[in-house]
RNA sequence: GGUGAGGUGCCUGAGUGGCCGAAAGGAACGGUUUGCUAAACCGUCGUACGGGUUAAACUGUACCGAGGGUUCGAAUCCCUCCCUCACCGCCA
């Protein structure tokens, strides 16, 4: 969520970075001023009126103490009637401050200045690649196929114990999963972050928090019952846990990181795209996120992204960081990198992660703040990137390293999975 | 799940209708003192939204788990909800 004071002070530079995230909504921004300033008349005569009756109830105090019970029955009267003035004006506030809400968090996040212009996901901006697309021997094959031939995956398992979306790892496809899980985790903590094991489900404030709810409450699984929402991320549990905190600035920086299962009902979703580990209703991720110093989440940002690359990098697979466009980024972010791996059999890349920075975007919404010293207490920002999804880095090992007779691993995974290849 | 107790500032903890944004102690921060450490002493020490100012000073309102209610006036009384703790039951 924007801030309001922000937006009044910078209107033009508000609408031009809106638009270049293609926002049409443009309207909003002079809506959002005109009910603010509404907001603060209404305020004003509040708090003044309200100001008039609090004296006058402490007189009221006052003299009946002393016995002049005549003169504290006028001040009542008084008071009744200052308080009936007051009535419409709060509730009018209270509209208007509501209304000034809806409208706020219906703004996505201002774009930074590095973010190309762009509609589609065909502009965004390829910043760097590395590895080399491997060349497959004759009879290679999707991870499907892999996965049932080598037994490692049973999708249809996980039909019978849920539905679809919901595959079970079996033998060394469970080990796989863990070894990854483990390494990641390592890799992670080996560069400073806190690894932190979160619940899997959280309270509507959580979701509120991070920006799930109010819009996108369809793409979370839904505990009715108590009220919870199933994670589609990490990020929720981690980037809440500070939610309405005040830290110091030697805290500074938090770097958690946590690997969980994530949850996404993702409604509408068909085809080939959803075929085998692509695209999952459940699936694991090891996440990164850092709370930060404003001043330095750019400078973080690029911290995490070369964290990731050297991860991908270290599982030797042919990768690429694309910049994402205006139109390709989510609500939420003011710049995102994301990760794709090439799935050789597959013919295409896959999302693996995805590293934002979301500035104040996040943190306005959970009142997550900091001071320094005896400053007045500011807005940290927020960051997150995984580290890294594990199904699609599952299907990627799988098809890139296969050969006749086995699946030959990365050299740092032999020690965690136990061994060289998957044969 | 049952019964009981309770939710106050960074922490402990007082406060049962006006003098309470809230005692006291501790922590933290700044300073004085100090050979060092420690101690002692002085000061500062919540957040948000307004007004005010070049900026301050200053000032108003709201907040004592959340939401409602009673009252001229609520941390304090009433109602609903949430949470925590203790004991019992059950149990990985």
């Amino acid at each position: 969520m924007l801030q309001v004071q922000f937006i009044r002070q910078h209107k033009e530079e508000v609408l031009e970075r809106l638009a270049l995230k293609q926002f049409k909504e443009l309207h909003l921004v002079d809506e959002i001023i005109a009910l603010d300033d509404s907001r603060k008349k209404l305020t004003v005569e509040y708090d003044e009126t309200k100001a008039q009756a609090n004296a006058l109830s402490k007189e009221i105090g006052k003299l009946m103490a002393q016995g002049q019970k005549e003169e504290a029955e006028n001040r009542k009267s008084t008071v009744s009637s200052l308080n009936a003035r007051l009535q419409p004006i709060d509730e009018q506030l209270k509209a208007t401050e509501k209304a000034l809400h809806d409208a706020l968090i219906l703004l996505p996040n201002l774009p930074s200045k590095l973010v190309p212009a762009g509609r589609t996901p065909e502009d965004n901006e390829v910043v760097r690649s590395g590895g080399d697309l491997p060349t497959l021997y004759e009879g290679a094959v999707p991870h499907w196929d892999l996965t049932k031939k080598y037994d490692l995956i049973d999708f249809e398992l996980g039909n019978k114990l849920t539905g679809s979306g919901f595959p079970v790892y079996k033998n060394k496809g469970a080990r796989l999963q863990r070894a990854l899980v483990s390494y990641f985790l390592d890799f992670n903590i080996d560069a400073g972050y806190t690894e932190m094991n979160v619940p899997h489900l959280v309270n509507e404030d959580s979701a509120y928090g991070t920006g799930q709810l109010p819009d996108k409450e369809g793409q979370m699984y839904h505990v009715t019952e108590d009220k919870f929402y199933l994670i589609p991320t990490s990020e929720v549990p981690l980037t809440n846990l500070y939610r309405d905190e005040i830290l110091k600035d030697t805290d500074l920086p938090i770097k958690m990181t946590a690997y969980t299962p994530c949850f996404r009902r993702e409604a509408g979703s068909y085809g080939k795209d959803v075929r085998g580990l692509n695209r999952l209703h459940q699936f694991e991720k090891v996440e990164l996120v850092q709370l930060v110093h404003p001043n330095k989440s750019y400078e973080v940002l690029d911290e995490m992204v070369a964290h990731v690359e050297k991860l991908v990098q270290s599982l030797e697979l042919p990768y690429r960081i694309l910049r994402l466009c205006g139109g390709d980024m989510s609500f939420a972010s003011a710049l995102t990198y994301d990760f794709e791996i090439y799935s050789a059999a597959q013919e295409k890349w896959l999302e693996v992660s995805s590293v934002s920075n979301f500035e104040s975007f996040q943190t306005n919404r959970l009142k997550a703040r900091f001071k320094e010293g005896q400053e007045k207490a500011q807005l940290l920002h927020s960051l997150n990137g995984s580290s890294l999804a594990l199904p699609r880095i599952v299907a990627c090992l799988l098809e890139n390293n296969q050969t006749a007779t086995g699946i030959k691993l990365p050299a740092v995974l032999h020690t965690y999975f136990g061994a060289e290849e998957i044969a």
